[in-house]
DNA sequence: CAACTGTATTAAGAATAATAGTACACTTAG
DNA sequence: CTAAGTGTACTATTATTCTTAATACAGTTG
């Protein structure tokens, strides 16, 4: 299901969330769907279930994520169930990441059409790069 | 110059080059201006020469400054010096936040207003909020 | 009840971050 | 040249965080 660098300075359970996260919001998992339980995960990435419980807690906090105990783990649908927080602090990280791309050197016109690609993308599902 | 947060669990030399970005971006410290030196910044900030180094080592890899033996370090201007590398390492940074913005139920119009807002405050130099 | 789920806790080891101290090479002001 | 400043490098030690391990408990489902 993933590929996990072990010698990565990265810890493992970002990773985690990280690649869960880019399954949620391109919708290779889909809303309500149920993830791996987290020893099965933990089996098949050949690491320990804390590890898995651990980015899980995460994905829960930023809203990605809802579990139910003796049940699962399931996919939340975008939209829902997210506060305005979340929003405020994605909107701050892009601004920081914006600023830096205009010092690179990167325009206007060439961050808009990279939303619009992405906002295309998002509709179509093609694989844009 | 700055504060730092040394219960965080983001490491001060990451805050440091964090900062460091943003004011050189912003154009706070402007092109060839001088960066404090590795020790004084150390005494003011009362941490570790070496983290200092850690963090301008950092900078210069990232192409933000430039340090040179027995003179000291020195802030870069935006677009030169820079390797296509970088601007397709943002961009890809880019890419991943906005398909999560739009997973929040931001709109590719808010994306776009947005990037305009940081174009102007780029130009101008005013706070944007 | 049995076999799954998530969750919590404690303990130990491994990896990374930060500090401390020292040293060397270079530049500049005096 | 000397002295005081600069960046850089290295080793050693401590502190912090990540990861693993082994249990345990609570809820769900067939």
């Amino acid at each position: 299901m993933f590929e996990l660098d072990t010698r990565s300075r990265k810890p493992i359970y970002e990773q985690l969330v990280d690649k869960l996260k880019e399954l949620i919001i391109n919708e290779v998992l889909k809303p309500d769907e149920q993830l791996p339980s987290v020893r099965t995960l933990a089996q098949q990435l050949t690491i320990n279930p804390n590890t898995i419980q651990k980015a899980y807690r995460e994905l829960e906090n930023q809203g990605f994520i809802y579990s139910q105990k003796g049940k699962g783990s399931f996919v939340n649908s975008g939209n829902q169930s997210m506060d305005s927080g979340k929003i405020k602090t994605v909107k701050e990280e892009l601004k920081r990441l914006i600023l830096e791309a205009f010092f690179l050197g990167v325009t206007t016109d060439e961050l808009i059409q990279l939303v619009e690609k992405m906002n295309a993308s998002k509709r179509g599902g093609e694989n844009v790069d």
